[in-house]
DNA sequence: ATGTGATATTTTGTATTCAGAATTCATAGT
DNA sequence: ACTATGAATTCTGAATACAAAATATCACAT
């Protein structure tokens, strides 16, 4: 059995993200270093060395002599996060292995009709939904993009559970992922990638209105 | 005059940069960090700060208990983040104000028309591709989008020394920018966009012979 | 009561120290 | 001569210490 042996930076990293995904945090909340590295048992040091990732990645602010802070969430930059996500998505389909994507088309059908069945709590659609577009990647050579796409995403997790409990799109959610599927299934992946761009449009024109408009 | 007053973290991280694109570094070296941080003439703690965000960005890599190293470069990388700027670039002219880029497209064509005339040095040439770049996303309203593509762009330096001195794709550089110019000129929006694209990857296929075969 | 300014406290940004892992070097054994 | 083993050294990862900036507190004047 290999002991997991990783920097603390990462676990950390990984913490905190998961906090957020509990919503554990308020968006636009200033973090006091000292306090956090306490409740987490590590020092300062990796923990600064987490928050400088994160922000790397935008899921937090940095002001100089005012430390980090979370960045607050706004309609805009939801859009921009999903109109970035439909891009990197639609790029790594495009330099997929067609072949590899045709045969893992069924079982993306079969995970997307999953989906609606279950009057399932956030964190189990979430993790459907996960799993869903890991499967969907899992052909893409393209590491970099890969790795890209998983960084602006951490972006998005801020958003979760302020779009939590909103079952309505779920439907429709599942309808465009299984539409992807049957396209990838018949071979025709143009179309595909211009129906997952749609289907992250449509989900966050679906999804906006319940962020809370900054004043 | 106000004095500058940023984190030594991001001072630290530009000026590695700026070393990168001298072409200081080989990739694929260990960094010491002590010896470099005297070098600096700084402390480690925001030396490692600044590594840790050029690893987040894909200029570094790490591993557990060796420390950082100038990430080795390849011809698959360098396909994958030309991939990924020209999608991303693509992106950012669509979501950009049309009004707004017919308006610059003069100056964008002005500007393509400079970049053969003078036999100019590498540094020269590439501040004009940036110029030319910067101006061309200028309308560009996705924050976050810009910054990502800033942020991939920092990994391309990596390649910028190791594709000095090739004149031959200059011509074809400037004529593909020119055409990009006029098709936003005529306010035919997606073919600029496809154009860019095309600019990229031919570019990218002219340049990436240049780039050593990793073995 | 309110605003202003000096002082105290908190918190960040950076430097230094410490512990442990990785590497190097030397030595012993085959 | 070559490999293996172990000590010595170097370096990273993490904790702690320190200095300066930001914030909070309080006294005092208006």
């Amino acid at each position: 059995m290999p002991i997991e042996r990783r920097p603390l930076r990462e676990q950390i990293r990984e913490e905190l993200l998961a906090r957020i995904d509990r919503g554990d945090f308020a968006a636009g909340t200033d973090i006091n270093e000292a306090a956090l590295a306490a409740e987490l048992g590590v020092s300062r040091t990796p923990l600064r060395e987490a928050l400088i990732t994160l922000a790397g990645e935008g899921v937090l602010e940095s002001n100089q002599g005012r430390g980090f802070r979370f960045a607050p969430v706004s309609r805009k930059e939801f859009r921009e996060l999903c109109e970035i996500v439909a891009a990197l998505e639609a790029l790594a389909l495009d330099s997929s292995d067609p072949a590899h994507l045709r045969r893992i088309a069924p079982e993306l059908l079969r995970l997307a009709r999953g989906f609606p069945d279950r009057i399932a709590e956030q964190q189990v659609i979430e993790r459907h939904d996960d799993e869903w577009h890991d499967l969907l990647l899992s052909g893409c050579r393209n590491e970099r993009l890969l790795d890209l796409i998983t960084s602006v995403k951490a972006g998005l997790r801020r958003y979760a559970h302020v779009l939590a409990g909103d079952d309505t799109p779920l439907e429709r959610e599942a309808a465009e992922h299984c539409q992807v599927a049957e396209l990838l299934l018949a071979g025709d992946l143009g179309k595909a990638a211009q129906a997952l761009r749609d289907n992250w449009v449509n989900g966050m024109e679906r999804m906006v209105s319940r962020i809370p408009s900054t004043g």
